[in-house]
DNA sequence: CTCCAGGTGATGG
DNA sequence: CCATCACATGGA
């Protein structure tokens, strides 16, 4: 193992709530308290030390040039706390205090949307399968600093001169075409990653949304994670668990500031408190129902 | 074996 | 505009 160095940080950081908060999905712990996290052609891997410190395996103009950036660390996100606090909004707080120490991650607009185009109705382990492997078949190899082979996340042009049925021959299942199609429309410039950035909300939100497979949640899913669209709030079965369970199906985060980034403390919270929000009364009915239509069927 | 998963597009009211 | 439905497959 290269030699790390120490970085002191102003807020929380930390590296397992982020990797596991569903945002991203290749890094991860390597073992030994070791996490890693790949970001374009840089792969970094670091250690926790405390709260507000880690050890990392890259030089200071790294750090500095690619990772302080990645990791949202220029933002005040004690300022986003204290708002939080001072709103009155219990579930929200205990969210944020169970979430601390977990940013935002500003990663790579063509990743986020080929793996949240790959996300829909996959769980959280099936979609890291999925991009890994997706990696591995078409992503191009380097050396971690542990040594180890990685593979970087495909190049839109690699992935566009693939083809529907090998990438089904992966697993992809229907989301193969949607795969492809979004690969093409950034590889022949129909959809330009890097032009789209400086477009306002709703016409970036549509933009995403030409791809095929690419709905709202999608879309919203690459403008906060990709694009740092903190007002965007991605909204799947969790957060409408959220707000029908914890919130009498009203809206937490209508009109607030970073909606996105309270979006992902409730998230992460639901994630690590699966059974209170799961609501046992459906689930019993959906059961009832499934057996109803059976025994239908057989008459 | 069953159930469900960070949804979307197509179709029909 | 809203309600359904099919869609492929891995993980628990």
């Amino acid at each position: 193992m290269r030699k790390f160095r120490t970085i002191e940080l102003r807020e929380a950081l930390s590296l397992r709530k982020i990797a596991d908060s569903g945002q991203c999905f290749r890094p991860g712990e390597i073992g030994d308290g070791v996490f890693r996290f790949i970001s374009g052609n840089e792969v970094l891997e670091l250690r926790q030390r405390g709260d507000c410190a880690v050890e990392v395996s890259c030089d200071a103009e790294s750090w500095d040039k690619v990772w302080r950036t990645y990791f949202d660390l220029e933002r005040d996100y004690s300022a986003i706390q204290r708002d939080i606090f001072e709103s009155g909004d219990t579930l929200l707080a205990e969210a944020t205090v169970h979430g601390d120490g977990i940013r935002v991650l500003r990663q790579e607009p063509f990743e986020m949307l080929v793996s949240f185009v790959l996300s829909q109705r996959k769980s959280i382990p099936a979609i890291r399968t999925a991009v890994r492997e997706l990696a591995e078949a078409y992503g191009e190899a380097t050396e971690a600093p542990s040594g180890e082979t990685v593979f970087l996340f495909p190049k839109p042009e690699v992935l566009a001169g693939s083809s529907e049925e090998s990438l089904r021959n992966l697993g992809l299942g229907y989301r193969a075409p949607y795969v492809l199609d979004a690969a093409r429309r950034v590889a022949d410039g129909r959809l330009d990653l890097d032009a789209v950035r400086d477009l306002p909300d709703e016409e970036l939100f549509a933009e995403l949304q030409s791809v095929h497979g690419v709905g709202k949640k999608v879309a919203n899913c690459v403008m906060l994670f990709g694009y740092g669209r903190t007002e965007r709030v991605p909204s799947d079965v969790w957060m409408q668990r959220i707000v029908s369970e914890g919130y009498q199906g009203v809206d937490p985060l209508i009109a607030r500031k970073h909606a996105g980034i309270l979006q992902q403390y409730l998230f992460y919270y639901a994630l690590t408190h699966k059974e209170r929000f799961i609501p046992r009364k459906a689930r019993d009915e959906n059961r009832k129902e499934k057996r109803r239509n059976e025994s239908c069927d057989t008459n």
